[in-house]
DNA sequence: TAATTCCTGACTAATTTAGTCAGGAATTCA
DNA sequence: TGAATTCCTGACTAAATTAGTCAGGAATTA
């Protein structure tokens, strides 16, 4: 397994969508400005998380994406998996063939600690961070500082 | 937080020292041998175990390395720690500055996830796999393959 | 039709991992 | 003593991954 800031700039990313899904779609414009990822580097990860099946594109001007299921559907484990291909801490793919075909002095272990981490992960949904008072007002701070969605007529609203 | 090979074959490595503890210091040769680990990049990963003051090389014929204190106070933590530098999630370590001086969204989300990582592995110490019957057996098998200790004193005893 | 935004693929730089190689230092044992 | 053994050090290399650039096309809206 490895988290590197890739999984972590799609879970940013994502946050980032889920947050501001009632005002309508993000840009990767938006994402890339405010959370401070390069823009085709977010155009990879969304090529991935689009194939995971947890956004949709909207083309053209007012365009950009959007959750392709509700925040409450979305684990923090599914988003890592699609740009980060595995939790799993075997070198094995938990196969147990690590050393010569034979199962490895530590397979055990590492087997274990990927079911503990993917317990974990597949239990934070996007929401139960959306609906907390610390990460709303960091976002809502966010989009002032960079004077988002002011053309937008449902950012108003 | 990065789990790669080269973590993985610490704590290979740890664990078969800790499992032949009692015949007596394990050659590098023969980890490499069994463990199917290059043995020049063994010894610069037991040049960071010894930094970090888990093993203890023995030199000259009948040499090899020890754990520098006993089985039940090394913890997995201590040992991926030891050679892989952090078990941290945050991209600015703990810190808190991850976006521009102030908090990324996903801050809290990749400290709680540290924390429990951390909890789990450093609760477990090497002694807890090396009285597993499983792993023993595993050992066992091994060291008659690879023809261990044949000429060791303490081996047969 | 022009602007906007997604979308694709090929390319590049920096970093990390995994490993090689050569040689020296301490220790044991014959 | 001296030869074998084993640790120990540092410099070097190859492959993989990460992070990012660049150029251009496709869909949509106004």
């Amino acid at each position: 397994m490895r988290l590197s800031t890739k999984g972590r700039y799609a879970v940013t990313a994502m946050m980032d969508i889920a947050l501001h899904e009632k005002i309508g779609p993000v840009t990767l414009a938006d994402i890339s400005q405010c959370q401070g990822i390069s823009l085709s580097y977010l155009e990879q990860l969304f090529a991935k998380l689009r194939k995971g099946g947890l956004v949709k594109g909207v083309r053209g001007p007012g365009g950009g994406y959007r959750l392709a299921r509700p925040a409450d559907q979305i684990s923090v484990a599914d988003i890592i998996q699609s740009v980060d291909e595995k939790l799993d801490m075997t070198q094995c793919g938990g196969r147990g063939n690590c050393s010569r075909g034979e199962m490895c002095l530590t397979h055990q272990l590492w087997f274990e600690l990927s079911c503990n981490l993917y317990r974990f992960l597949s239990g934070i949904k996007l929401d139960q961070y959306v609906n907390r008072p610390d990460i709303t007002e960091l976002v809502k701070k966010q989009d002032i500082q960079y004077g988002r969605f002011i053309n937008r007529p449902q950012a108003i609203a």
